[in-house]
DNA sequence: TGACCCATGTAAGGGGTTACATGATTTG
DNA sequence: CAAATCATGTAACCCCTTACATGGGTCA
């Protein structure tokens, strides 16, 4: 629903193409919003026809031409009157979730691999999100007073990710305990 | 995605109409899963186009009639094969830090009522699982036992929302340090 | 030489929301 | 007496994913 919003913002700290767009939504803000390349492209037309962007083609020689996308004053405003609108809350729709509510069909196995690889995706963005906050924390002051709000969403990425690694060990427990039935090695 | 085999999940442990599972998505997995009644209702006609699923025309008195859903050997056999399969990592698209992210661009208080808002229904939620982790273990071994693996994701809810809050809290000091600017009372 | 980066799109289909439609019964 | 609950659906629309399509430049 915000997508358009989010470019809006993007845009609006500094204009881009729609291939630049993709890779901004990719590093800087994949942890709370994402968007492949297609629908980026669509958005950004559609945008482009409602009047809140403007855009001029760039000829270049060694790279593909593209397309220099910027707000108009009528974009500016958009965002502004959506920033004063309530957001309503994120609703989860969280497949794993899903899959282990019916965890006694399968096998502790089956569970224990998947959680596996999930942890192994957690940790990752974990990782790279620390080290964000690192290089943050070593800007000086003027700087990460401009990035204020950013660090904000930053973190959301952290303290969630650490709260789902946390949530992980729990299940880990949980799914060693009910094994020993299965690999009754130890006695 | 995975809506169709959240309903084979529901319909297995214990067959139901769409009114039914409609309000088992509300209370009971609603903190990982939402679904719309119309979702449902449309998802159950494609399921038993698909013969995944099997129903009976049951008529009321007192009230409308009803259809009644339950798992045909094929829908089982589906449940299994996707339980088998990996589940792909989540992405999060949360429309709230779109708007902190912007943050620079609206007022302090702006931000802070939207955060009020959104606090108040976490805490809600915070509060209504853990009631329900305070019925599950008021419960007999045996059924403590059954509910296992939906007891896990209960804990999921409860750490993401005590995570969530305890963010709350970092965002709230931080909107609090940029204010004395604009209340200048204190001096 | 194969993979990845740059750069932009169309088309089909699946998933989800909002609006519209109906109507009796129960509860506060 | 009003609101919520029970009960089911259609239609329009928006959002998002997946597949298809193209083609040069750079790097290991």
């Amino acid at each position: 629903m915000s997508l358009k919003h989010a470019i809006l913002i993007l845009l609006e700290s500094e204009p881009g193409s729609g291939y630049d767009l993709f890779k901004r939504f990719k590093d800087g803000l994949g942890y709370f919003w994402n968007a492949k390349h297609q629908q980026v492209y669509l958005e950004l037309k559609k945008l482009s026809e409602a009047g809140w962007l403007a855009f001029e083609a760039q000829t270049q020689d060694t790279r593909p031409d593209k397309k220099n996308y910027r707000l108009t004053p009528a974009g500016h405003a958009e965002l502004l009157r959506w920033l004063g609108e309530p957001v309503q809350p994120n609703t989860i729709n969280d497949a794993l979730l899903v899959k282990l509510y019916a965890g006694a069909h399968t096998s502790p196995d089956n569970l224990r691999e998947e959680m596996q690889r999930h942890i192994a995706v957690h940790r990752k963005t974990l990782d790279s999100l620390l080290s964000i906050e690192r290089d943050y924390h070593g800007l000086p002051a003027e700087q990460r007073q401009a990035l204020r709000m950013p660090y904000l969403t930053l973190r959301r990425g952290i303290l969630g990710e650490q709260s789902w690694l946390q949530w992980a060990e729990e299940v880990e427990h949980a799914l060693q305990d009910t094994t020993p039935a299965s690999t009754p090695a130890g006695k």
